[in-house]
RNA sequence: GGCGACGUAGCCAAGUGGUAAGGCAGGGGUCUGCAAAACCCCGAUUCCCCGGUUCGAAUCCGGGCGUCGCCUCCA
């Protein structure tokens, strides 16, 4: 029984969708207004194994992830390169769904960006404003905080708390200095677009309550986001599509849920401070693999502190699942469950996958079991058992499927064809001199292989030559 | 100051009332010409500290100490 944690009621609980047999998620992209970080990979690398483990409990599934191609600091780097808004948010997004892919997550049922969703975003301001939830000042429009009876009901504060430690600018405009922007009246040489309260752009919050509605309705099973969208993102969200389209009885969304942090010496990665570790570059030195298997090593709720030793060594456990899958990958299928501890470790693996992923997409839990099973297999398989390498590549098959585990052959992993010419003559002369017992010679010639970066393993079969993985 | 989360072996990390998964690193073996890979054995009488509840607590309650997040743009 799936059971998901939700943060507005901050309790587990079990997951039901509104229609049987169809969930719904909208998950809070990114702002592309610089290079993508590690931090970035967590939510969408979460929630494609949410996606996929919903879907695995037989639930069809619509994605919905924005892209806020349209913001304050959007506008102030693109005026500092000196080029357009948009084509800065492209190439950023383009950039960070490049990478997206490379991690083997999946892509949304929609991808939708702010600026591509202008009339429900006014359609939905001007609900605001018939409702008087929202008013005009000053070119502005702003949303009535007061409006709206349990503000601060997600993210548990208290309207009065908050005023006590307001940060905020004043803004003389506002009545009240937590109601916060919908509505941006225009700006010299900012983008900006008509609407009947006044030419303008949109307020942060106000697209994701537009889009959500636009392509799911006024009801979402799962809302998801980094646990720094809370408050103000996501507690303004909730209210803005609660006072324009619910009931006061009608929550809007069934589950919130929000994943923890990705730290740098104790403190989160962010753009503004610069402490982020990018990307595209660490997946181009660790592989997709490694980087994907990093971000599910800890659940998703608790903080990951980032090291880069850490990845490596997590990465060497992968390794090991990879080199089963390639003694594996063409045994014939198994059905016959196998007994004692280690036949269990396998033929019990479906059921602890799924219930590990059941309990709140608890993804350690799943590797734990997946290196249980790793263990097993290769014992029996070493003991010549057929039946214990065809459940071991079930297993993986399974695996792949639920946590988007990239097996060797998935996808190119440097010069995963084989070592080029000179190394195979390398490997065939050790190989000869093996034979001839000249092992000074055969030492010497692993040595000129591992110089060109290859590590050659002597099987019962023969030789086995692999890329020498890093560090 | 307010709100929320967390503190488990050298490191990473599950477990949330029934007697501590898993990974990495380390030590010892088996195998190997030597390695590598793989497998086996070894490590927390103990879960930040102090009280309490209970037949029984890492798990519940109270109090400390420490860390992080949010309260401002933020995945």
């Amino acid at each position: 029984m799936l059971a998901v944690y939700d943060t507005a009621t901050g309790a587990v609980r079990p997951f039901a969708s509104r229609v049987p047999g169809h969930a719904t998620a909208y998950v809070c992209g990114i702002t592309p207004y610089a290079e993508a970080h590690l931090g970035h990979a967590r939510p969408a690398v979460v929630w494609d194994v949410i996606t996929r483990h919903l879907q695995h409990r037989g639930y069809r599934v619509t994605l919905v992830v924005n892209i806020t191609d349209v913001d304050d600091r959007l506008i102030e780097r693109a005026a500092l390169a000196g080029v357009p808004v948009a084509a800065l948010a492209e190439e950023n997004a383009a950039r960070y769904l490049a990478d997206m892919r490379r991690l083997g997550v999946l892509d949304p049922t929609y991808l939708s960006r702010a600026t591509e969703n202008l009339d429900p975003i006014v359609a939905l301001i001007e609900r605001l404003l018939a409702r008087g939830a929202a008013y005009c000042a000053g070119g502005d429009v702003y949303m009535r905080v007061r409006s709206v009876p349990d503000y601060g009901a997600l993210s548990h504060r208290k309207l009065d708390d908050l005023r006590s430690g307001v940060r905020i600018t004043p803004n003389p405009h506002k009545e009240d200095p937590l109601d916060f922007a919908l509505w941006k009246g225009e700006r010299p040489g900012e983008p900006s677009w008509p609407a009947p309260f006044g030419r303008g752009r949109p307020g942060w919050h106000i697209e994701c309550s537009a889009m959500a509605w636009r392509y799911l309705g006024s009801w979402v099973d799962l809302h998801g986001g980094g646990v720094d969208l809370v408050f103000p993102h996501h507690e303004n969200e909730r209210v803005q599509t609660r006072a324009a389209l619910d009931s006061q009885d009608t929550p809007g969304v069934g589950y919130w849920v929000h994943n923890g942090m990705v730290t740098s010496s104790g403190v989160k990665m962010s753009k503004s401070l610069g402490n982020g570790t990018a990307l595209a570059d660490l997946i181009q030195r660790h592989g997709p693999a490694a980087v994907r298997g990093y971000l599910l090593s800890v659940h998703y709720r608790s903080p990951l502190e980032f090291s880069e030793a850490g990845l490596v060594e997590f990465a060497r456990g992968l390794d090991r699942v990879g080199r089963l899958w390639e003694a594996v990958q063409d045994a014939p299928p198994a059905a016959a469950p196998l007994g004692g501890e280690l036949g269990e470790a396998l033929s019990q693996f479906p059921l602890r996958l799924d219930a590990a992923l059941d309990a709140d997409f608890n993804t350690p839990a799943a590797l734990g079991h997946l290196f249980d099973m790793v263990r097993a297999a290769n014992g029996l398989i070493a003991g010549g058992s057929q039946a214990a390498a065809g459940l071991a590549r079930r297993n993986l098959l399974l695996a792949r499927e639920a946590l988007g585990l990239v097996l060797p052959g998935d996808q190119p992993r440097g010069a995963s064809a084989g070592p080029p010419a000179p190394v195979a003559a390398l490997v065939a002369e050790r190989a000869a001199a093996r034979m001839a017992g000249d092992f000074a010679r055969a030492d010497a010639l692993r040595g000129a292989i591992q110089a060109a970066g290859w590590v050659v393993e002597d099987r019962r079969d023969g030789p086995v030559v692999r890329p020498r993985s890093e560090t």
